[in-house]
DNA sequence: TTATGCGTTCAATTAGTTTTGAACGTATCA
DNA sequence: TGATACGTTCAAAACTAATTGAACGCATAA
């Protein structure tokens, strides 16, 4: 038969795209509902996916929101059938965008916020005692040596989103 | 006292490295007993990191070994005294490139291997019957574009690799 | 050499995360 | 309107990862 020739490779696929998203930490079932969908010509329902995939009705809806959401699928209506279907979009680069800036969102400016208030506490500690102590002055190097780590990771940081964005 | 101003800035950042360590996806341990350390004038022993970050001798004693693997501790030997004492190393960069070269090292590259590999099944399939079907047309397709994303995502994981790697 | 105290290990436990599936609400069609 | 077939929800179960701490071996100091 030929469809099991195909069976095995989608299958591998999407076992690999379910590793993928899993070390990417947005879960397997996410990279496996993608994938299969992605190498599936026509739009498939949930139930499909259920058989498909061997996950659970609750899974397979949970996961289809969360990739519509991040702009990875798109619902095609089918007339006379009350089913929803669902088919991959093409367009790796803006999904990942969206992934990514959901992920990371604040982390990197909330950390940002953190040292601020920090040195606050340490600029008013010497306003307050008059001199640095030893003490004082390691720390202070030591924060300032975060922050500049912490900029040029930013910096980074941003070029793959900007990267990511063009094209 | 003066101490406990520190304790708190100090504890502040313990925390925020812990979650950062844990969303890099290398446990909290990690980053707390590294924000520790660097915060730390003087080396510290495996005691002093359970009792000031309330974490167990054995959490203590595999987070120091993981970290100098990578780099990010120093060993410190005190005459007369049996511990081990332990200091952050002041090398962001290359520490963050080896941790991330440990942790994602060869996942892109078996996933390409994969990709090979189903290629070549659809070519044989190919040679096998002549002519590709509708089906075949359109997994071929999506296939060449998973690989094109492949690269392009491996093309810009290099570029942060390299940016690391300089300075 | 022995006694002591140190770091290490790993089986057991605890904490956290993902997945399930039964119950439910809703839209459609007869 | 009622019956049916769908998607959604969320408490509970299953699974996975992190953490502990007692037992151990080893090195040092006496």
């Amino acid at each position: 038969m030929t469809t099991s020739e195909y069976d095995r490779i989608v299958r591998r696929l999407v076992e690999a795209a379910g590793h993928a998203s899993q070390s990417l930490g947005v879960g397997r079932v996410m990279g496996q509902i993608f994938a299969y969908l992605y190498l599936c010509r026509d739009p498939r329902s949930l139930d499909d996916l259920t058989s498909a995939l061997g996950i659970s009705k609750g899974s397979a809806s949970m996961g289809v929101r969360q990739l519509e959401q991040w702009g990875a699928l798109e619902k095609v209506w089918v007339k006379g059938d009350r089913k929803d279907y669902y088919k991959a979009r093409d367009a790796f680069g803006k999904i990942i965008k969206n992934v990514i800036r959901d992920l990371a969102g604040k982390r990197i400016e909330s950390s940002s916020i953190l040292l601020h208030e920090v040195e606050d506490v340490l600029k008013k500690k010497v306003l307050k005692n008059g001199k640095d102590s030893d003490e004082d002055a390691f720390i202070r190097e030591r924060i300032e040596k975060i922050r500049l780590f912490q900029n040029k990771a930013q910096g980074m940081w941003d070029g793959v989103i900007l990267k990511m964005l063009l094209k």
